[in-house]
DNA sequence: CTGGCATGTCAACGCTTGTTGGCCTACATT
DNA sequence: AATGTAGGCCAACAAGCGTTGACATGCCAG
């Protein structure tokens, strides 16, 4: 028994363009214009396919959307930097691929995806700042105050695209919220 | 001749009951989900008075989200406040109607709603920024980080819905973000 | 070679959507 | 009172949606 997982099945690929197809609809067009055909089509399969793999098509959106941060470990910088490297970590996640963008815009009009960006980053920032935060009982508020300016910048940068924040650099982005998020996370309840 | 306008009419009652009832239909559902024999059952009408009043759904939608954010004159208070004000009055803005809300649920999946958001806000504070900030050659850049601040928080509270947004006082709320705002706005680029 | 199972296609279903045109009603003007 | 017109409803259309089940094809084990 040296594999003990399931074997690779023939299906693999199809289930895997199906999942990149959908991840890129869902991004570009939100979760009821994102069509189970157009989908499909990108795939270059049958739609029952999706339905097959996936039940129906909010099995699919969630299995698109499985999503980890990767928030990095923080115990090792000074917590002084914390904000800036915060902020680029996201940058970096952002830009990586579609699939926060998608789950941004998914999360505007399906409950579903209010719920799992909710638990996302609720949970995930909120594990940094109950380790940074001064006042850990305000953790989960601190971690709100942080998602705000992150999801803000995303969507004026990403999604509606305002103009001079699609401009800006990498660094500049980081150079005016780094502060931003620093307070956020460690300064004295104002 | 002191009617010089149009007299009114007997329709101008149903006119506005479409338009209320779209205003609220948008901001619940974004603009997918609100059918327009959702909104017509809302308003007890017929469908078919939707499109003899406003022709198709995408010219109710641009009537239903007329928008004025009535930023107030900020020449006369001291410029050290500016922040606080600007925030406070957001809220205000944003917890007065459904407006603003559906505004953004549906800048995220349309792109002539994305449009209209984006004159709205990067026109409206930049407004302000040429005012206030001491580079004038970035205030759209000001603005657009004053604007992703108070989307993000928008996002977070009314659309959402994070529980510890939703939680904070309004002179929380303000405490906190007043202090980001003012800095965007007056700080010397970093 | 033969059977069985995984993979994939095809055609259709029931439903909802935006949108249209015809028809009835009630008011306002003459 | 007669009539033109604005206000409103009804029924229907074509298109698109998610979803389903029957049928073809390929692969691999026996």
């Amino acid at each position: 028994m040296t594999e003990p997982a399931t074997a690779p099945r023939r299906s693999d690929a199809t289930k895997a363009a199906i999942l990149d197809a959908a991840r890129e609809r869902f991004a570009a067009d939100g979760y009821e214009r994102a069509t189970i055909r157009a989908i499909a089509r990108d795939a270059n399969i049958d739609p029952s396919m999706v339905m097959r793999y996936y039940g129906n098509k909010e099995g699919l959106f969630v299995a698109a959307s499985s999503i980890d941060l990767r928030i990095p470990e923080l115990g090792a910088l000074p917590g002084k930097h914390v904000g800036a490297v915060l902020v680029g970590h996201f940058l970096d996640r952002w830009e990586g691929d579609d699939v926060l963008t998608g789950m941004l815009r998914v999360s505007v009009t399906n409950e579903a995806g209010a719920e799992r960006m909710r638990a996302i980053f609720a949970g995930q920032i909120g594990a940094v700042t109950a380790g940074v935060c001064p006042v850990p009982a305000e953790a989960a508020r601190r971690a709100v105050l942080v998602a705000s300016q992150i999801l803000g910048m995303a969507l004026a940068r990403y999604v509606l695209r305002f103009g001079p924040a699609v401009e800006m650099s990498r660094d500049e982005v980081i150079a005016w919220l780094a502060p931003t998020v620093q307070r956020y996370l460690t300064a004295e309840t104002p």
